[in-house]
DNA sequence: TCTCCCTATTTACTCCGACATATTTCCTGT
DNA sequence: ACAGGAAATATGTCGGAGTAAATAGGGAGA
């Protein structure tokens, strides 16, 4: 792609106008921009993002704020600049494609689904495991964080972000109680994906069966302190959402 | 910790001197030191970082420099920057724990060993199932970059630094074996932990017995295409560094 | 004549400090 | 207690000076 497709008038006000939204930073929106731009693979790794100067000349922003932006996507390693050879994109293993933004970037169009995949494929592996941690871990507390989420889940159901949003606090809770960092920091990647998969399951409208029983077997079996059942349980959860994406790549 | 103990003359001219070496840039070199102050929890979640100027004339550098420091923490999630409140750490769980430079932050001072525990946990529950998965989809390319690792390995021993780059050259190529870019992600900062534990161990002269021969068992399996003994002979691999974490603990 | 190395130029990133803006907080006055 | 204004502080902008690296050109040696 050339640096027009991306400079247009119109994407700069675009540009612009997103950038005054609430909260929202103008480098964060270039960053978001570009990080988009990347994941999609309109750049491809090896591409060069031509000059500093022409670069914020062409989206109407300033060297700084076009700078910050670029200081952001080296620190999710998806670039790296030196002096006179440019930026460049870097090869894929270099990115930090568990980053939460990255992954953000990463859904915001159509999404790799190998990628989405590999996103469910690395659940599957983690949550059980998880899940037989948290039996034999979790305290009082714990179980009530889960019990609220399941609640939660039952009323709002998941077609509503409300029912989503406690969908993750449920499996969100459980990796909390496992009194493992990294894997707590893992739950914010995978949950990004999942969201995003069920929200396109929903509009697909191939949402599965009820999911709340097999919900509550992992939680009756995290309660009782059960580790084989958990694990169990939860693998039964996660490899059907492995299954149901395995299926949609068909499509 | 006050901002004084940060910003001694000293401090800064090492600060300096580290930013002037090859290749270095002088905002990395301040994001590396808040970066390792954050970590070590010299700042705790919570603080504040005194005001954008005060710091930067502290710091006796420019703001720019400053501000895209903080640019790249805020993209690893671990402070916040808001008009008027200041820049705030984040709480723990919002720090992107398993990015490669956040993790050579915790291990360059001293690293909290429940840290380094959890890491070793995920390990252990990752790397079996990529093993698994390796000895399904792994092809002759990948075959041939695990011997080459094994053989290095054993010219070098994990008493030097070649040996333990071949440690993780072999790790790696297992997880690019699975065909999973999520899964290879984490390969990057599991390495860095095992890593610096080798090394650690090393100083401490208490290296296990001989490596070789488990890592040979795990090949041998992948390259046969045995999924479950793959994963079982890692599985002894990772039991017992997870077992000399736990040990080490007690000291 | 060809090859290699060294130097100079060019190019683009890096750093700087001042200026302008926006927003939040806090204080003051009603 | 409330509303409005002032202060403080982070964000955005700008252009210039500095510096590092890649490329091109010239000179020396084979």
């Amino acid at each position: 792609m050339t640096d027009a497709d991306l400079t247009t008038t119109e994407a700069n006000a675009k540009l612009a106008e997103e950038a005054r939204g609430p909260g929202r930073r103008l480098h964060g929106a270039i960053a978001h921009k570009l990080g988009t731009a990347i994941l999609s693979g309109k750049y491809a790794p090896g591409d060069i993002l031509s000059g500093e100067v022409a670069f914020a000349e062409e989206l109407q922003v300033s060297r700084s704020a076009y700078r910050e932006a670029i200081q952001v996507l080296t620190a999710k390693g998806l670039v790296a600049s030196r002096p006179k050879a440019g930026t460049r994109v870097l090869p894929r293993d270099r990115w930090n494609l568990l980053d939460p933004e990255v992954l953000g970037w990463a859904f915001a169009g159509e999404p790799d689904i190998e990628f989405v995949r590999s996103l469910f494929e690395l659940r599957a592996i983690v949550e059980p495991a998880a899940a037989r941690l948290a039996a034999l871990r979790r305290d009082k507390a714990d179980l009530k964080t889960m019990k609220d989420a399941l609640t939660a889940m039952r009323r709002h159901t998941l077609t509503t972000e409300a029912g989503r949003a406690a969908d993750r606090d449920f499996h969100k809770s459980i990796l909390q109680a496992t009194r493992n960092d990294a894997l707590l920091t893992l739950s914010a990647s995978i949950g990004a994906a999942v969201n995003w998969t069920t929200q396109f399951k929903q509009r697909a409208r191939a949402l599965p069966r009820n999911p709340i029983p097999d919900h509550v077997k992992v939680y009756d079996a995290i309660a009782a302190g059960d580790a084989n059942a958990a694990a169990e349980a939860m693998n039964v959860l996660v490899d059907l959402a492995l299954e149901d994406t395995r299926s949609s790549m068909e499509d």
